[in-house]
DNA sequence: ATGAAAGCGCTAACAG
DNA sequence: CTGTTAGCGCTTTCAT
């Protein structure tokens, strides 16, 4: 059964494509069709059960009514939550989404975005790895809508969507601070990037605005492409090395994980021995025991504001930059409990 | 700037499209164009940065490279884990994904499937809800590769990957009876779809083979669409009024976060005064404390699976069905501590 | 060894 | 009120 195009149904009515189309795109009025012809083209088109192809009218009106998003990582539950919001938003709207991970390698993501760009999306929702800046300038200075979201160029000027790194980590480590901890370790990922700058200099001044002098042994980086069974090893070694440490705040969601591996196998207690505060928010963080009390992003507020941002800028043929920071949660929970409890 | 395109090219080189169009595609020693020109072509394409229009190359061939994936919820950690594999197994064939979800809604798995349809998919891997029979019984008949996962139609000849839920079920529900606990609950998802039904009859056979009575009222099943604060209070509700359960089996994995909600909430202890198993993995189950014994599906094997059939009948024009099951894995941890132990 | 031309399915300016 | 026609960018048959 091959797919029945306008063309069948012009034949079938006996009418020109023309007017089929001009129906079917709800001109009729408009274009003053009558209405018995109206009814009859209507009525063949769903008894042929006539379906458009996209990819024609894309090809004709250089609009494919997709937004191309691409991500860190499907699987991490971040993305992976950012990208329904997203869906469901652009759903809304009419638009469809096209999902692609870079597991924040810069080739990768500079291939997937050459490969939705041959596929003409119409806007990108971009998470950039740390060299991306270039393609996404290109994106910028061929006019088309793009919002990065999580992390920006700071020598770019670009639409972006992302929460008050600074803030939430001020608030995480002060939180920790506030409970009696003192020598709070940060383990983060060794990345310039300018959300995870930002997570530390959150941290570096929460504690000099506490009088806790900062020692830069006490800050572990670990490389993104570490794998998992490493980091834990890594953060294994880093509280082996520095017992005095007895309060950790984490930069992310993946390497909180791997750091409650590492404290289960160390066997130490939390938050008898040692406090923690993680950035994002997960399953894990909310009913594991102890539940850990964490800097959560208010996800689906950062996927809809995204995708509008885009949806303004396809409408409006505007591409002025717009920064839109949003507000995290402190949200405390067992791990922090006040030290001189224990 | 405006996108180039294979004319501009072939202007500039002063040959015409058709020739551009072979060397770009490869064929140049087939249609034995001169090395020189060739050279000449494919140096300009280069230098004006071309990239090749898919929506066209699409419209012409009739094919996207693109597959669609139709998930119950992409943020739900199983299904964006079946992305991320799905994703990278799909790009090193040359394929894009788009992904969608359902919410397990059958008129939104329907306009989902009409509109990858509408953009041309080359095939669809789908994880349907329980009305989508038709939908993808036209699709079969209407010879598009398509492979059903997690779940099938009994009466319906389809490509499908699945675990052997029956099996994995059996296992998990067998591990409790193994370690001691006798008055088992199983919290299900209610609904008639093969996979949940495959887990309950592996609930009960597992009971009955080791001459446990199967008690209905031990059985609770809640509606896919209930809340997330209305599921804890319900499976609070359940293990108020059978004090008796000793043990609990959840036959997928968001139920048995609410499950671990509710029995935080009521102050019971795992393992002490309850074991659970759960299907489906997560980072909770492997690092919350305790730990849950888990049955846990090889993601990354069904993902690939899914995709490897897919092309495999893109290459080979033959849907014939192939059924591929898969074996689960039983993970023991914390959750299900011998109960005499205790 | 290279090019002209048709056509994939759809839209829209222009004619009438 | 409706039809003719050109064309989006690309591939491919047929001709030369």
């Amino acid at each position: 059964m091959k797919n029945i195009s306008i063309k069948d149904i012009a034949q079938e009515v006996g009418v020109s494509t023309t007017t089929v189309s001009f129906v079917l795109n709800g001109k009729a009025k408009e274009k003053r069709i009558s209405d018995d012809l109206k009814e009859k083209i209507l009525e063949t088109a769903t008894r042929l059960n006539y379906r458009p192809n996209q990819v024609a009218r894309g090809l004709r009106t250089g609009q494919t009514h997709t937004l191309g998003l691409i991500v860190e990582d499907i699987s991490n539950p971040f993305f992976a939550n950012l990208a329904r919001f997203v869906e469901s938003e652009a759903d809304k709207a009419g638009y469809t989404v096209m999902f692609c991970s870079t597991e924040n390698n810069d080739e990768k993501a500079t291939s997937l975005l050459y490969m939705l760009r041959h596929r003409q999306m119409d806007g990108f929702i971009i998470i950039p790895t740390p060299g991306l800046k270039k393609e996404v300038q290109s994106l910028v200075s061929e006019q088309k809508p793009v919002v990065l979201v999580d992390r920006y160029f700071q020598d770019l000027e670009t639409s972006y969507v992302t929460v008050d790194n600074f803030k939430g980590a001020t608030g995480g480590v002060g939180l920790l601070i506030k409970k009696g901890y003192k020598k709070i370790g940060l383990v983060t990922v060794d990345s310039m990037q300018i959300q995870m700058m930002e997570r530390e200099r959150g941290y570096t001044v929460s504690l000099e605005k506490n009088k806790i002098k900062v020692e830069s042994e006490f800050i572990l980086r670990i490389p993104y492409d570490m794998s998992y069974e490493n980091t834990v090893k890594a953060i294994e070694g880093f509280l082996k090395k520095y017992i005095g440490i007895d309060g950790l705040f984490f930069t992310t969601n993946y390497l909180g994980v791997a750091g409650l591996e590492s404290i289960r196998s160390l066997g130490r207690k939390i938050p008898g021995e040692i406090g923690v505060v993680c950035f994002d928010d997960s399953d894990l963080f909310r009913l594991g025991s102890p539940s850990i009390s964490v800097v959560a992003q208010p996800i689906r507020a950062i996927g809809e504001k995204a995708v509008d941002l885009i949806i303004d800028m396809l409408a409006s043929k505007k591409m002025d930059p717009q920064k839109v920071v949003i507000e995290p949660m402190i949200i405390e929970r067992e791990s922090t409990s006040n030290k001189v409890m224990q």
